[in-house]
DNA sequence: ACAGTTACCTTACAACGTAAGAATTTGTCT
DNA sequence: AGACAAATTCTTACGTTGTAAGGTAACTGT
């Protein structure tokens, strides 16, 4: 029995607008869907769970068919990164050089990040943890077109090469440390277990720290959003005077 | 053969400090042996490489046995996460309340978690991807005792609990962002390659993002240290205003 | 209709995490 | 000293993983 039998698990395969599909015909793999498909099983299921296998069948596809579009799992991981990363290609709020000063530039940019973060809590990680393949492509903005897009927008708005450089190191990293902390505390890792609700939320022994015991409600609650606002707040202002400085 | 039988590798445990070993003595395994040697471990052999029986191989010993003392692997790793950050016990420059104003203690704390990251450049990502097990306990400071000192060294300095919290949720974005870019830019994921250093550092076609290749050079420099320093004055003034504020 | 190309499948292997139980070492009591 | 009990480590085994090698089926252009 090949999966290709299986006709429930071809039809999830939905994005063919039923364009051309002649009852009988085979749409053919591809890159794009592969990648779009291992960052929607990443959602929905977790890293650790993504097998080739798995994969495959999710594609209606043996495991080896992914081999002639992607040379194995560590560059499929690296696909699903720029996948994830280029979906701001697609966010209208994000523009690609400054129109009303870079303050609205970087606040544009940096939201549309953080957008990419909340869509996908579980596959953004990845983003972090990956390998950066040149010392330019800081974490989370691994591509190239808005690392460009950035330095474009900082130089074009008065800054100088190294206000330019300082600037996008300072941006990156805190958008990196924000955006990580806000994604693990929504889903957490999804680790080995498929969302692990054992139990309960049962403290391990607090008894021995007071304070974070007193406090565990406030350090709970989710302010996030306003936290992200002053902190990008507070970044510009520095950014601001990198400028004056150089 | 049993692995017992290769001293070779039974000498490279050598953490034995002569106290007490009669010839043919058997040290028996603990806990804190195998978790030392799983960090050495991912310190040079990078996170992919370590599995149950590499490790039992390093401390002379088959896979089975290392489960008398850790449930699994995922718990083996937040076992080495639990030892990293607990070496900070031991940063003399690290203490555990104030005692020149709350800045000398957050920039005491700030250098010691930065002193870890650095010794463990490889471990370190690890600290921040695991899911963290209670949202009061965020990277990188995924360790009650730790977070304790915070909580505590504010109250103590005049902060009110909203501050307290909110100086936390700040000042460990703040690290993780910062920590994780110079760490990834020190010595990558080491992921499935063991030290790649193929070919070279041969950019991709940077022919399209001018501003990239231009400022490549500047972008690959590395000012970790000052850029840590100045950041870290900056969140210390915005913490300042936390207290004013609240 | 037929040959060539492309896309997919089958089979296979080494390495992994780990369950179950056997074998060995160590400690203790006489 | 020897003998039993407890603690520790090893052996074997199973299911799953990534992926190399080569076979088969489906589509293409003639």
């Amino acid at each position: 029995m090949s999966p290709r039998d299986d006709s429930s698990i071809v039809d999830a395969d939905a994005a063919v607008v039923d364009g051309k599909p002649p009852p009988s015909a085979r749409i053919p793999l591809d890159r794009e869907r592969i990648l779009a498909a291992a960052v929607r099983f990443i959602d929905e299921n977790g890293l650790l769970d993504l097998t080739m296998r798995k994969l495959g069948a999710v594609l209606g596809v043996e495991a080896m068919s992914l081999y002639r579009y992607v040379p194995g799992r560590e560059e499929l991981l690296d696909g699903v990164v720029d996948t994830i990363v280029s979906e701001m290609y697609h966010d209208e709020d994000v523009i690609n050089e400054p129109r009303d000063g870079w303050q609205d530039f970087l606040q544009r940019l940096a939201h549309g990040v953080r957008r990419i973060a909340l869509a996908h809590p579980i596959a953004f990680p990845l983003i972090a943890s990956r390998p950066p393949e040149a010392p330019w492509l800081r974490p989370p903005l691994r591509n190239l077109h808005w690392v460009e897009s950035f330095l474009g927008g900082m130089r074009s708005e008065g800054f100088s090469d190294s206000a330019t450089v300082a600037a996008y190191r300072a941006f990156t990293s805190f958008l990196l440390g924000h955006l990580l902390l806000e994604v693990s505390s929504l889903g957490a890792d999804v680790g080995p277990l498929d969302t692990l609700d054992d139990g309960g939320d049962e403290s391990p022994d607090l008894a021995s720290y007071p304070l974070v015991r007193r406090l565990r409600g406030a350090l709970a609650e989710d302010h996030s959003a306003a936290e992200f606002e002053e902190s990008l707040e507070s970044l510009i202002d520095r950014i601001a005077q990198l400028k004056k400085a150089s």
